[in-house]
DNA sequence: AAAATCTCCGCAAACGGTTGCACAAACGGT
DNA sequence: ACCGTTTGTGCAACCGTTTGCGGAGATTTT
């Protein structure tokens, strides 16, 4: 912050008049002349004047700025959500303070703890893999600053949130692969005590039992990396009774689960069908182009934003807790084969 | 900004002393009794007082935030880059506000003027790639905001910078594939009017003459993505003496290179060696492993956000500018031969 | 010509916190 | 008993801007 700041006394000194007029002139106020406002107008244009954002958010108490705190900003998913809420924020006004926790359970409690201070209208949290408890995060809420949680909230607090359809996005995937023949489905998960392991795993499930094929505990594992899948794939296609199809919980696993079957001479999608999760960059760019579910990280920013601007307009009203679940869209690429014609 | 808020005033009303009395025990001034301090430090305890960062920013004319404006936030290179920003500032005691020019100059000067009234303490800029004139940044600098560019500088601006070494990157790229017994590298170069476009093919060019190969026109072609890749590769293949390498402008061409050579049965790398540039996710993925050439964007954002507070705190010292450059690191991955042993 | 009404502007307080200065009370020394 | 320190606290100004209120002077109304 620079000191050669132009202020509104400046202004005032220079054309012997009051910091009042002054100010009054620049909202076009009925009680100041014509005369003097334009006065004030040339002088301000000469002097490039800009109003000290700080000294107005100091008297309106309203910063116009909202704070984003994330596990990570490098990881295309958020990065894209990210990219949604400074997109609706920046048309609405606002500016947005970004908080990295490195899904570090104690820098989250350090930043939401520092946002107090920072006299943001809002947060926007998604909470790091390794929060356990949520005190410092009631603690905001109960000072009354509007929060919305987006992708992954804490379950035991009443806030507004925004999440991705894990289990449709899981069902629909499946259903797809079984709707194109496929009867052997694995499923490469995640832990389960991760809300996306969990989700996904009980779609996978669902879609199996609404088409009569009995799940096979041989064919879920817990797989969430590419080199995980580099290691665990070759034993599942070994089983006596191996899958025609193999639904990973994100598509880094499913880059390897396909480098891994085409080194093993498997046709793919003739022999073994792939399906990934996210819709990243590298879906594109494998051979063959994978399908996967897309999670709509830029829509949902969007939306998260959007949320929190109602419940910032909204103010004391406090309306109850709203949860909304952005649909997921299953992107069909060449590592699935195409539907059966009935 | 919720009106709940807890101030000095509170805490003084309640201990019927005056604000000043508070103000100078929480900065445990010696003029204060031991008494009085012990007092305001258990009601400020009890009623969970934060001091109020805008009130702070206003006085000391330090906001202690600096503000981010970034093309586009979804791009691996950038998120690595914007997370190394928050990193150092967020230890250093720097809050981050980011901006997204998402490429187009017009927001890019909305954005830069906005910045006047915000009362940042620096700003880091990447310039979008329809900026052409400098007007709005320049501005900035004359009002004494402490400016830094990342990746992309405006060239005519005198500022500091810290970018990375497109040209050593290509040439040492290149001078591996020749110590890897290339002889004929063909080159797919981003336009030569974008600075990573020109360093980049310089960088390949000078690597050629310095081994005594002559640069060969048909085997540099315009071609910096994955699609374009799949179209013009069968094409540079066919020609009367195809290249026994392809160095790529970035990494998503090289997978769509790579694509193409496996369905042409080309082996990778024994007939073709391919490498990329960036060291995204996707390089890792590929079959074979993509050898490119890392940016260390993280690297490279920590070091422009240790520059930023350098001059910060050098204030109106006004030190010449200075120009960083992030050397890059070949990452040799299946993509590419081994080197000959000589 | 007095009263009422406009027109245009400045004073001062406020937002929350800091800090130079003054000053009252208590203390120590003579 | 008197003076000089020390100790602990409060007053007021300030950061930049806004805004309720009051008021001087000009203009209109009666």
């Amino acid at each position: 912050m620079r000191s050669n700041q132009v202020t509104i006394k400046d202004i005032a000194r220079e054309l012997g008049v009051s910091p009042s007029t002054v100010s009054r002139s620049l909202k076009d106020h009925p009680d100041i002349s014509p005369a003097t406002k334009q006065q004030v107008r040339k002088l301000v244009e000469k002097l490039k004047y800009k109003p000290n954002a700080v000294a107005l958010s100091l008297r309106s108490r309203k910063s116009n700025t909202i704070a984003l705190v994330v596990p990570a900003i490098v990881h295309h998913f958020f990065s894209s959500v990210i990219s949604g809420i400074e997109e609706v924020a920046q048309a609405a006004g606002y500016n947005v303070m970004i908080f990295q926790s490195n899904e570090s359970y104690e820098r989250e409690v350090d930043i939401l703890q520092s946002l107090a201070s920072i006299q943001a209208d809002g947060v926007l949290v998604s909470v790091s893999k390794t929060s356990i408890k949520f005190g410092h995060l009631k603690e905001l809420m109960n000072e009354g600053l509007p929060l919305v949680f987006f992708d992954r909230a804490a379950e035991e607090i009443e806030a507004d949130r925004v999440v991705v359809d894990d289990f449709n996005g899981a069902f629909n995937a499946v259903e797809y692969l079984i709707r194109t023949g496929c009867r052997r489905i694995a499923h490469f998960s995640a832990p389960q005590t991760l809300g996306i392991g969990y989700q996904r795993k009980r779609g996978y499930i669902s879609a199996l039992e609404k088409h009569g094929i009995e799940p096979d505990d041989t064919l879920m594992v817990k797989c969430d990396t590419h080199d995980e899948a580099l290691e665990i794939t070759p034993k599942i296609m070994r089983l006596d009774n191996p899958p025609d199809a193999i639904f990973a919980v994100n598509d880094l696993t499913a880059t390897g689960i396909l480098k891994v079957l085409k080194q093993m001479r498997f046709r793919i999608p003739d022999d073994v069908s792939v399906i990934g999760f996210t819709d990243g960059l590298v879906a594109t760019v494998t051979d063959p182009p994978l399908t996967t579910i897309s999670q709509h990280g830029f829509e949902l920013g969007k939306r998260a934003m959007e949320m929190l601007l109602k419940r910032i307009d909204a103010l004391e009203e406090d309306f109850p807790a709203v949860t909304e679940v952005i649909p997921t869209e299953l992107v069909i690429r060449g590592s699935t084969r195409p539907l059966l014609s009935d």
